[in-house]
RNA sequence: GAGCCGCUAGCUCAGGGGUAGAGCAUCUGACUUUUAAUCAGAGGGUCGAGGGUUCAAAUCCCUCGCGGCUCACCA
């Protein structure tokens, strides 16, 4: 209580407040509140209703909700509270409530919880409102909210203090339930095609079915480090070993790299297999899902992403990462080529390669450097190279090239997918080049995961493999430039003063 | 990791060498259909932190912190 100098006076102001309201007898955290109707509920109902019909026949109503404007005017005065779906408008007069429920009413502040019974009418300018006969504070704010006409602006305190964005913001509350809804749709869609929702773990003793490097943190009874997944894949194939055909998670993935307006520590993946597909199914699969969401959630598949306007109606164009390349920069990277060549070709049109990389690295920095960002309606690309594709099953027809698919829209990943290896053998080596690759110095290539391996040994039967970054995919259909935006607690750095 | 920009009252922002400003919010008063209510008055600041230059620093310089954007990294 000795702090109590230090306090600001808004702070000193609700500290006065709550003691007098505890003096009057008043509990300022009240306990269960019973309502019978919400914002929503009153505004479908009533909204209708001409002034005069609501005078006729008035509808007694309960309501709650964080008090978010008041505008008093001597004997009486108005308010806005704010629940989940809206607002409302509530009127206060002294004749109405009595002078000690007014004085109350007088004390109140912006922030405040409250509960009200009153009955149902409309304002002589036609705004549904609810004019009140009973008042009672739910729950005291001891802190005042941000300016109630500018909101929060400061981005660095909207996503450290998310629930302050979220009372004030209304676009943020709505992006967050349409990520809600979009995951919700998501899930929909599998079960009806269905696949079985599974979950596995998130530490893992090897990290592995991704290119990354993994938080690694430690298990003290078992004496053991343990590393945070960067991916679901290898749990979900051995279910497809196990014999759950068709196999689906949404969950959160860890990667030890930066951040950015595209990228968060910790990210939702939906990964799901399917036995006995392979990667055209696949691709019919992710364009129907995609499509199909958008249509349910946002009601169109014709959306609009920083002013580029994409129709995400299926099908999709599907090309050749080497055709794709060719397209854009006119170089051919199909004839057989030396290592060498390849980075000539490079070095000739203004591809940084390293010295170490073979033909198929210098295919995928064609692409990632030339071609990706030109890829605005979605496009699958295709036939990614083996080197940079350790998971996948060679292409029969060219064993340089993979079957590998990634989605482009808006110039981003936004799904990556095989025809799964089953062979074990093949499996094998590739981890064992993966593991040459990070002798060499590249500490996110892959580990070998002998246990998966013993897995596969057993069997596994032809497969169909999707990732889809479920928050860029947010990103996408709420028109998010950061990845920030879409998730309710974005990682930041600890402040020091606090 | 690099570059640029930002950090001033609870919130939104002005002020860029001469000792701190506005609107909302807060406090006091008036007002019984207002809605960014209005009117009258009052209080509220370690100007991100630390150091330096100067008679004098929110302002100029240096270091640091946090944030944003761009680039690099992220196949």
């Amino acid at each position: 209580m000795s702090q109590e100098v230090d306090l600001t006076d808004q702070l000193q102001a609700r500290r006065e407040k709550l003691k007098e309201l505890r003096e009057q007898g008043i509990n300022p955290f009240g306990a269960r509140y019973e309502r019978t109707h919400d914002t929503e509920k009153i505004r479908t109902l009533y909204s209708s209703l001409t002034e005069e019909e609501l005078e006729e026949k008035p509808v007694p109503v309960v309501m709650a909700g964080r008090l978010m404007a008041k505008r008093r005017k001597g004997k009486a005065g108005f308010a806005d509270i704010q629940d989940f779906n809206g607002r409302i408008q509530l009127y206060v007069r002294k004749d109405n409530v009595g002078d000690e429920e007014y004085e109350i009413f007088k004390r109140i502040d912006i922030g405040d919880f409250v509960g009200v019974e009153g009955t149902v009418f409309k304002t002589h300018v036609g705004e549904l409102s609810i004019k009140v006969t009973k008042f009672n504070i739910l729950s005291k704010a001891m802190r005042p909210l941000p300016d109630k006409f500018h909101g929060l602006k400061d981005v660095e305190q909207r996503y450290r203090q998310r629930y302050l964005d979220l009372i004030v913001n209304p676009e943020v509350r709505k992006t967050f339930i349409l990520r809600s809804k979009i995951v919700q749709t998501i899930r929909d869609y599998l079960d009806g095609e269905s696949y079985l929702e599974v979950e596995t773990p998130t530490m893992h003793s090897i990290p592995g079915g991704a290119a990354a490097r993994p938080f690694i943190t430690h298990h003290n009874a078992l004496n053991m480090d343990l590393y945070m997944r960067i991916a679901i894949e290898l749990h979900l194939k051995r279910l497809i070993i196990g014999g759950f055909e068709k196999v689906y998670e949404i969950g959160r993935v860890y990667r030890n790299e930066g951040i950015d307006t595209k990228h968060n520590p910790e990210f939702t993946m939906l990964e799901l297999y399917a036995a006995y597909d392979d990667l055209r199914d696949i691709m019919s699969l992710t364009e129907n899902l995609i499509s199909s969401v958008a249509e349910k959630v946002l009601g169109t598949t014709e959306i609009t992403y920083e002013d580029k306007k994409v129709d995400l109606k299926p099908s999709w164009r599907r090309i050749h990462m080497v055709d794709a390349i060719k397209e854009v920069t006119g170089v051919d990277l199909w004839p057989e080529m030396s290592d060498e060549e390849a980075r000539k070709l490079a070095a000739d049109h203004g591809v940084a390669v390293k010295d170490d990389m073979i033909y198929g690295h210098v295919v995928n920095e064609f692409f990632e450097q030339k071609v990706e960002e030109t890829l605005v309606q979605p496009t699958f690309i295709y036939g990614h190279p083996v080197v940079i594709s350790p998971l996948a099953k060679k292409d029969p027809s060219d064993n340089r090239f993979s079957d590998r698919f990634e989605l482009f829209i808006v110039g981003r990943e936004h799904a990556n997918a095989f025809s799964e290896l089953n062979d074990p053998i093949d499996q094998r080596e590739r981890f064992e080049e993966q593991m040459r690759e990070r002798e060499a110095g590249n500490d996110e290539a892959q580990i070998i995961d002998e246990d998966f391996l013993e897995a596969m040994e057993y069997g596994m039967p032809p497969t169909g493999g999707l990732g889809i970054g479920i928050d860029r995919l947010i990103m996408l259909l709420t028109d998010s430039a950061s990845i920030r935006d879409v998730l309710l607690f974005p990682q930041m750095r600890n402040r020091e003063d606090k």
